[in-house]
DNA sequence: AAAAAAATTTAGGTAAAGCTAAAAAATAAA
DNA sequence: TTTATTTTTTAGCTTTACCTAAATTTTTTT
């Protein structure tokens, strides 16, 4: 089935908002894709008279095993894209996703197949995000966000979920990046923050709001 | 500006169907961007009131300077991402068009620049064409096609201007690519074939029509 | 259980990009 | 230079994907 763009992103949306029991809601779609909830309305017939998503009027809907799939081979040619954009052509990680937003849509099997043969068949994308297999199977990681880590635990860095520029110059001041070990020092509940150290570097203490974004591995 | 990707594909269709002097029909046009007539009216109603073209109804019509600048830009990176196709993704020449018709639409100015600069700033696409450099400007080279090559004469393969996969099968047949230094030995009037050696292989015999895009350097 | 608020859909519109059929203009033939 | 043919444009319609404003349904509060 030949989908539009703006199909697939919303496939892709409708992926990443969903939550395990409670389907998507159109006001959460709806500033999600950046349109009005009356265009999401439009475009939910749409989709569900092509059988990609599971809608009744008035209520919360979900994505059929086919949009289920259809949704992880956007992902997967999302972040295929994102890997050789940083990987071969320098880009820093938090420039890639908007690039990677256009190149998803590149319709070829063939090309993304060879793609990801050219780049090693990689597991995860720059961000850390599992890349998904030509069958749409992904490898997950158990990952705990920083601020959870126990106190005294050595934590290697494997993913950062927020890809903005402030971000990205954050951690590049205290030389964080995925496969970073970080020894988690201590939480401080008053504010959330919590002090790590990176090797022999002195103590870096991070705020709550940082500290949320980065996942790690025990 | 801001071009859609039909407006992109009528531009760099009016580029390449331009010879110097006469302008470009609507006919043609309309036969190359495989639509109507009709629609190719409104199209161009369309790109003239984004000054892409000069345009009096009636009247053949020719690409501004602008519309050149921007067609330049398409071609360039139809090409640089046909060359990336072939040489870093190992596809077969006749199959890059189709999937660089996508990717020339692409349209990060910076992605394409490091593109450029991971391939090595190649001057020539996998077909022979020449890939302009980012301010347009393109390698020449006085090329001859085969069967106006003069008797005798050592050659160079440098463009082959038929990208079907029967012209495909035929090359790799004869073992003709981009590079093979041919030897003309023969043409009979006849028919326009044209008889040729390739190193110490035996002579072989090629069609006018095959001949009429196989175009070589001396 | 009503009333108020929030979420969702419908109604009516726009712009891009296509289509067919008919009208108009330009070109070629007689 | 008329007439015929071809090319181009107009008119009127379709689909996709948006929009705002109004109506409807669901959910939450009193
Ligand atoms: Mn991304
Ligand atoms: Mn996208
Ligand atoms: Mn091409
Ligand atoms: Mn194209």
């Amino acid at each position: 089935m030949k989908l539009s763009e703006s199909e697939e992103n919303y496939i892709k949306c409708i992926y990443h908002l969903h939550v395990p029991g409670q389907g998507v809601s159109a006001t959460l779609l709806a500033a999600s894709v950046q349109t009005k909830a009356a265009s999401v309305t439009e475009m939910l017939k749409r989709l569900s008279r092509k059988k990609l998503i599971n809608y009744k009027p008035y209520h919360n809907f979900t994505l059929t095993e086919l949009g289920n799939k259809i949704a992880l081979e956007v992902i997967r040619k999302h972040r295929l894209w994102e890997y050789f954009l940083v990987e071969k052509l320098g880009f820093d990680w938090h420039e890639v996703h908007t690039i990677a937003e256009e190149l998803e849509h590149i319709s070829s099997k063939e090309l993304i197949h060879r793609l990801e043969a050219f780049l090693g068949s990689p597991s995860f994308d720059p961000h850390g995000d599992p890349i998904p297999d030509r069958f749409g199977k992904m490898k997950t990681v158990r990952q705990t966000c920083l601020s959870e880590i126990p106190e005294k635990k050595l934590v290697t860095v494997n993913a950062i979920t927020d890809q903005s520029a402030t971000m990205h110059e954050l951690l590049k001041h205290y030389g964080i990046h995925i496969g970073t070990k970080i020894k988690v020092n201590r939480h401080f509940s008053f504010d959330g923050s919590v002090e790590i150290k990176i090797n022999k570097q002195p103590l870096i203490t991070l705020s709550r709001k940082a500290a949320q974004y980065i996942f790690c591995t025990i």
